[in-house]
RNA sequence: GCCGCGGUGGCGGAAUGGUUUACGCACAACACUUAAAAUGUUGCGGCCGCAAGGCCAUGUGGGUUCGAAUCCCACCCGCGGCACCA
């Protein structure tokens, strides 16, 4: 019989969902649970090969787990919520819903495609109001709790279509509909306090089995910096202006201060400023810039002069100037700095601008003060100089030392600030959970009663936002329109929807207990399931989703609605997926490959296989579907070995049966590492060498052996695996049997190549007995010829000898 | 710009302080075939050489080491993220 995939794949996935074995009962006596999470896709139309290489590598692993005994949860879902489903409603007039309902069976056939381990009794879709109806719930116990409140907040805003865009939508400053300058306004708008759990997300990091990669970038958003909140007098005001800085030593080297063009002072009626024109102007301008482009140290920096006011260092009296510049951001420590342009590059940049004075008061050279000459900042340690009494000190210790000084005078204090903003969660669009908050003039915002939930979305016909910068629901009367929850009086609800990212941020949860009416999910369930074992899914979401999940964790957590602290356990990225050319796929280049198509052609068997050979797996690559055709070769060379042997054996010579053996047992133990470790590409290599060698041999192998092979092979590719299985007499299915287990004694190899080096370079290689002996090495390399010519006349120096290894001779 | 990652044959990659190029693709020769496909066998980094063998090669330049693709410094190129794409 000729290997025929999509038959024989068809015909088990219908078998696997017949007999549901990878349903997950909650608890299966003698086995450990094991929760095992793909990151759930977005339904964007058709699964693409991207999606495959998450989840096929993913189904490997998750596969090789239960083999190994564990009671394994692997759950799929889509995260339906977003942007795109509104822009294909506005494009194509189709309903959001329509477009993703349809979406989502397509993509979910596909996925099915795929042969993969899902339980899909647990599906969740974030869009359906049973599950935002607990999204909902979420929101109102985080406001019940202090951790979501109302603020003014920048937003993208095209003054010309008068809506808030994406910053997908405004890419180059530029509106995506009519093309004029988007500027930053400040809108009212929802947020969650992510950053008083700042310190315990920084914390608790350095505990989790994550990339190391990740961590740091975690770390570094977090941005955690201590220092010193200084306090300026403003020269014959009784106001102060607080600046924080983590290098109080160069205090007295400060010769302006700058605010930022957000900074209340310039809000101040008391202030007049002799060019308030100039400051109204630069305010206006610097609404035009995005965040990056003001930070930017490419950029040239601006400002202007606040004519009429002084600010005066705490340190030494001396009075200095104030600026505006929107290079000093309001949402970081207070919105206002102390420019020490001797020492801070951002600030000597604008120094030399605006010619203002650079004064040094960090020396590299102590007691011999001989200071360079700068042509950029000197933002290194040294000595103080210029600076009183602290002449001479270290830098280092002279941050602290200024610092307690000033406390004692109460105008400094010792301060922690976090570059991690709060996370702005309003959306003023159509498709998403809208927010469950209702406002009356009398009692400001109220939460709606939990008994209401959920607020469902209504349907509109008009996607478009609002002309006064609304969300679409504000075009429903009827949905705006309610009664408020505290006194029944006219009220209106809130019109924002939620950041879809609040729905990620906690669907790893409702898997546990997915049909549950009662709760979000039961403790119970939780407890049986959670935290995640292993979170397989893109490096793109290093950052945002994995931090507003451990967020919501940490909330929840503290809430006493769950009693974990962090959701995923463990991580692994998986990389980028590019066309055959080697750049991003895309329609317009041409490069893309449909998995469709390859699954048609190879069987969803050869795909799977072929996305773990193709390299390492955090570092994705080029899809070449040529490269495929050597999976599926190899695929082939072990059907025919199982259902069509070339021949009876003609040699089962007993050395022969040891050699292959020996092989097996070096196999087992090769994918057995490679798997654990996500090194799908190896094993798949190891699994290659065997087969080459069994072919070739024709080797009479014992049931035994050929089983072994085949459970080896049952990760990878789950159909072809479980018809061999089959057709070799066995009746349970070959993904309820237990991982084969080797034996290291077989695995010791008795001789070794003894590589022979001769000042590091290789210059023979000995077959040597593996437990030689330094002395014994050395002996039999200086007595071999090759060797003794390369020795003659020279004196060895020195032996280096690397046991079971290398002999290196240095001359 | 800031944070993080990567750069090895014609190509995907293996090797993470000790044999550079495992495994696979492509290519070439041979076998089978009337022929082709499929399959199998062998070869396959560059230069010199009939060969034995030698020299050179892991983005570039420097350093540490008996020994560096691997560690350190500087630079070049590519990729991911940068808070309203998900």
């Amino acid at each position: 019989m000729h290997y025929n995939p999509n038959k024989i794949e068809k015909k088990w996935q219908k078998v696997w969902e017949k007999t549901g074995i990878y349903k997950a009962q909650d608890k299966v006596s003698g086995k450990e649970n094991f929760y095992h999470l793909a990151m759930f896709p977005y339904p964007s139309g058709n699964l693409h090969i991207g999606h495959w290489y998450n989840f096929a590598p993913a189904d490997v692993y998750a596969r090789f787990k239960k083999m190994l005994g564990f009671n394994v949860m692997s759950p799929m879902g889509f995260d339906a919520f977003g942007l795109p489903a509104e822009n294909a409603a506005i494009k194509r007039g189709i309903h959001p819903k329509t477009w993703t309902h349809e979406n989502i069976i397509k993509m979910r056939e596909q996925l099915k495609s795929m042969g993969n381990i899902y339980d899909w009794s647990r599906e969740v879709v974030t869009c359906e109001p049973d599950y935002y109806k607990w999204t909902q719930w979420l929101f109102l116990q985080f406001y019940k709790n202090g951790l979501a409140y109302k603020a003014k907040v920048p937003a993208n805003w095209c003054p010309s279509c008068k809506t808030v865009l994406a910053n997908e939508q405004a890419e180059g400053g530029k509106c995506e509909r009519c093309d004029s300058q988007v500027i930053q306004e400040e809108i009212e708008q929802w947020l969650f306090k992510i950053s008083s759990y700042a310190d315990e997300l920084l914390k608790d990091i350095d505990n989790l089995d994550w990339p190391e990669t990740t961590k740091i970038m975690q770390k570094n958003w977090i941005g955690r910096s201590e220092g010193w909140q200084i306090e300026f007098k403003i020269k014959n005001l009784k106001l102060k202006i607080p600046v924080f800085t983590t290098r109080a030593d160069t205090l007295f080297g400060c010769t302006y201060i700058v605010v930022a063009p957000e900074h209340p002072i310039l809000k101040n009626p008391n202030f007049k400023f002799q060019n308030p024109k100039f400051i109204d102007q630069y305010i206006n301008e610097s609404k035009k810039k995005t965040e990056r482009e003001r930070i930017s140290e490419m950029q040239e920096k601006t400002g202007v002069e606040l004519k009429g006011i002084k600010a005066i260092n705490p340190a030494n009296g001396r009075e200095v100037p104030i600026f505006i510049a929107d290079y000093v951001l309001m949402h970081y420590g207070t919105g206002a700095i102390m420019a020490v342009p001797a020492h801070d590059n951002r600030d000597f940049d604008f120094a030399k601008k605006y010619n203002l004075p650079v004064k040094m008061v960090i020396c590299p050279n102590w007691p011999k003060t001989v200071c360079p000459i700068l042509d950029k900042a000197y933002e290194s340690e040294g000595y103080l100089v210029d600076s009183d009494k602290f002449d001479g000190t270290s830098s280092r210790d002279a941050r602290e030392r200024i610092g307690e000084w000033l406390e004692k005078q109460e105008k400094a204090e010792r301060k922690v600030y976090y570059r991690l903003k709060d996370w702005l969660i309003s959306r003023q669009r159509y498709w998403g959970a809208p927010i469950p908050m209702v406002f009356f003039f009398f009692f400001d915002w109220q939460p709606v009663s939990e008994r209401e939930l959920p607020v469902l979305l209504p349907d509109v016909n008009d996607y478009l936002p609002t002309g006064e910068g609304k969300s679409p629901l504000a075009k429903s009367k009827k949905f705006i329109n309610t009664v408020c929850p505290k006194c029944g009086g006219p009220a209106q609800r809130e019109t924002d929807t939620m950041d879809t990212f609040i729905c990620s941020s906690w669907y790893y949860l409702r898997y546990a207990d997915s049909s549950n009416k009662k709760e979000f999910a039961s403790k119970q369930k939780l407890e049986a399931w959670l935290p995640v074992n292993m979170y397989i899914g893109g490096a793109e979401h290093s950052v945002m989703h994995l931090l507003y999940s451990r967020f919501f964790t940490k909330a929840l957590n503290k809430m006493g609605l769950v009693d974990f602290s962090e959701p995923f356990a463990s991580l692994r990225h998986q990389g980028i997926i590019l066309g055959p050319d080697g750049q991003k796929m895309s329609k317009s280049r041409g490069n893309v490959v449909d998995p469709d198509e390859q699954v048609k052609k190879y069987g969803a068997d050869a795909v799977r296989m072929y996305l773990c050979f193709m390299g390492p797996h955090n570092q994705g690559g080029p899809y070449n579907p040529n490269g495929l055709v050597g999976i599926s070769r190899f695929l082939n060379r072990a059907w025919d070995l199982f259902e069509n042997p070339k021949s009876e054996a003609r040699n089962s010579k007993q050395i022969q049966n040891f050699e292959i053996q020996k092989l097996l047992n070096k196999t087992i133990k090769k994918v057995t590492e490679d798997i654990e470790n996500f090194r799908f590409n190896t094993a798949v290599s190891a699994l290659m060498i065997l087969i080459n060698e069994l072919s070739q041999k024709t080797y009479k192998l014992d049931h035994g052996s050929m089983s072994t092979f085949l459970l080896l092979l049952a990760p990878f590719a789950p159909h072809m695996a479980e018809e061999l299985w089959h057709s070799a007499g066995n009746k349970d299915s070959i993904h309820n049997q237990e991982w084969p287990r080797y034996d290291l004694k077989l695995i010791e190899e008795e001789k070794i190549n003894l590589i022979v080096q001769i000042n590091g370079k290789v210059r023979d290689k000995i077959e040597a007995p593996s437990g030689i002996s330094e002395k014994e090495a050395s002996d039999l390399v200086i007595g071999n010829e090759k060797i003794k010519k390369w020795l003659q006349g020279k004196e060895i120096k020195k032996i280096i000898f690397v046991p079971g290894k290398l002999i290196n001779l240095v001359i």
